[in-house]
DNA sequence: AGCGCTTACGAAAGCGCTTTCGCAATCTAT
DNA sequence: ATAGATTGCGAAAGCGCTTTCGTAAGCGCT
């Protein structure tokens, strides 16, 4: 059994296989200029003698870091969970390690932890959630990262930003589209929509879609309300509570996430109104609860698991002439919080 | 604005500042040997020019690192998410980055993202989730532990485990013996246990308080149904479907945790079984959407974020002679998944 | 046999930092 | 006033790795 030894180093294992450091060196990173017979040995070598590079000196010295930078809103919250997930996943397939750091939706933040990173040398950023529209922070953003892939960094989103990289991209819009169809041919017709900031990339798309759906009936989404909030399950319940007062006639509502959908049934079940009953209620992402609420929630399938998958495999490849893009597609799950009005 | 610069070195801070390299980092590093007038005067300059550290040579040269590695079940377990979250939180004020990797609850995989991280030079391990009850495995890990902080390495976990380091203890036997007493209160008798797998110490833990519980009525926890089963939302329904048909006259079940219990109330629906008409459920954890669920689940609250945190602040002290303990408290949170018996 | 060209390897120069060691300069005790 | 202890700082030695550069051997060619 190979022993954990205190401190074993490339030397030694260069030493016991008759063989310079430099050729050790190569031989392990696969480098050619050695010749297999040796490149061998000091392979069997350094597995007899469980070798485990320091990451720190091979760093240091210009090599790849072997570490993932994941930025996500919130790891608690379950749409980054289940992202988080698939990246931990895949990584630890790959023998990668994932740091992982909250924006908290705050670009100012998130600019400061992609800078973090950096600053800590890990060789892959991926940046799960929204974008914003804010051209400054974007600008500002790109310009670090843009340098920081110029120095052989690999950078992936999940979202839609303006930063000129790989991207995965939620199928948002057609969601949003598959959303409102759905319950204008369910007969609804007073909807309401229970949306996040306007600044989310995320809820332009997914309220584009809704808007969409309706265009395509002849109707307007600006007749509709739309109730920005912060894009958690507290802002599903006071977007409920202001629809329910400023439009008592609604029949079904359309949170543009799950967590929001989960803050808008709460507010419901205390007012003691029905679901479906009295009012439909729909969500995005289908986070694994969403089959569990009371009532099971209507909502749109997105697969977090692979999308973070699919972000860190971009993130694997050498990087491209034009930035890459991924769709993910999308799936409306009907379960029993929607039927048709009264 | 402080340019993010290209690659700025500690060399130019000092040269900048009029001093040596190692005068410079002694002031940053805040060691004394240096008056106060000079170190001043090399901070300042150093947040002029918006120095960062190169992490990777300050740990090589013998530093201490400053990331953290943290190992959960799986962060897409909102029971580990949440404490994720927390590690995170603090994390971040104290400038750590977090490096997460799953176990996956196989003490062998654990082990081997054990050794990765120390072979990464993590500063800090915290090890969240339940110890096993397999003793050459918890040696071996002990081992490797023992020797990453004889080298300096500063470790943490949440759970009762035999590693002899610091702790975080949910209070795991007095929720189940409050779980127990509360469904005794309520006259429920015929009563069925949902269990993880018994080898965890955390499913060991929760089952001696429900026993405590019951003996302290004049009962026996062996006169119960306990069906073991995985610790997840799968085994829950498993195990629910095993107690309908082979004890069809409970009235009360107790699962472990709440991702079981979500498992036993998803049965119950589907069978159309009252709750808790019918059937009484409760969980353990509070994870946060056990309020949103139908029904709402009553269930012992632990303060998961809290733990996640206590649990690096622990790491973050220098380590004490004797292993500390820190005990977490618990709650009754009483909602609408439990009644009196029929 | 002699020329250049490729191939396989070793010596040694860093990567950017922390830390030991040594040397002035200053201070305390006699 | 002088020997000894402090204090404040700089020079330089690594930390463990990758990589450039140099060299000796092996190849085909004239």
């Amino acid at each position: 059994m190979p022993k954990p030894g205190p401190r074993l180093r490339l030397v030694d294992v260069a030493q016991r296989a008759g063989v310079s450091l430099a050729t050790a060196s190569r031989a392990l990173a696969g480098r050619d200029g050695v010749s297999e017979e040796v490149a061998a040995r000091v392979r069997s070598v350094s597995r007899e003698l469980g070798y485990v590079a320091n990451p720190f000196a091979r760093t240091l010295a210009g090599g790849a870091s072997t570490t993932v930078g994941l930025v996500v809103h919130q790891v608690d919250d379950p749409y980054f969970s289940e992202i988080a997930g698939g990246v931990i996943q895949l990584a630890d397939q790959q023998g990668l390690l994932v740091q992982i750091c909250h924006s908290g939706r705050d670009p100012d933040h998130e600019l400061r932890q992609i800078r973090h990173l950096i600053a800590q040398r890990v060789g892959i950023i991926i940046i799960a959630g929204s974008g914003y529209s804010d051209p400054r922070l974007e600008a500002e953003a790109k310009a670090e990262l843009d340098a920081y892939q110029q120095a052989g960094g690999r950078v992936a989103v999940i979202g839609r930003h303006s930063l000129g990289v790989d991207a995965v991209l939620p199928d948002n819009e057609a969601g949003g589209e598959a959303l409102g169809s759905f319950l204008l041919e369910l007969g609804h017709t007073r909807i309401a929509v229970v949306a996040g900031t306007g600044a989310l990339t995320t809820v332009a798309d997914r309220l584009a879609g809704v808007a969409a759906a309706l265009r395509s009936r002849g109707l307007s989404i600006d007749d509709l309300p739309v109730v920005h909030t912060d894009f958690i399950r507290e802002g599903g319940r006071d977007a409920a509570e202001r629809i329910l007062r400023d439009h008592p006639d609604t029949t079904a509502i359309i949170a543009l996430n799950d967590a929001m959908a989960m803050g808008v049934l709460s507010m419901l079940r205390e007012r003691e109104i029905a679901v479906p009953g009295r009012m439909s209620v729909v969500g995005f992402d289908d986070v694994s609860v969403a089959a569990d609420l009371a009532p099971a929630l209507t909502t749109i399938r997105l697969p977090m698991t692979d999308m973070g998958r699919m972000a860190l495999e971009l993130a694997l490849k050498p990087r491209a002439a034009r930035a890459r893009r991924r769709s993910t597609g999308h799936q409306l799950i009907v379960r029993d919080s929607t039927g048709a009005p009264r």
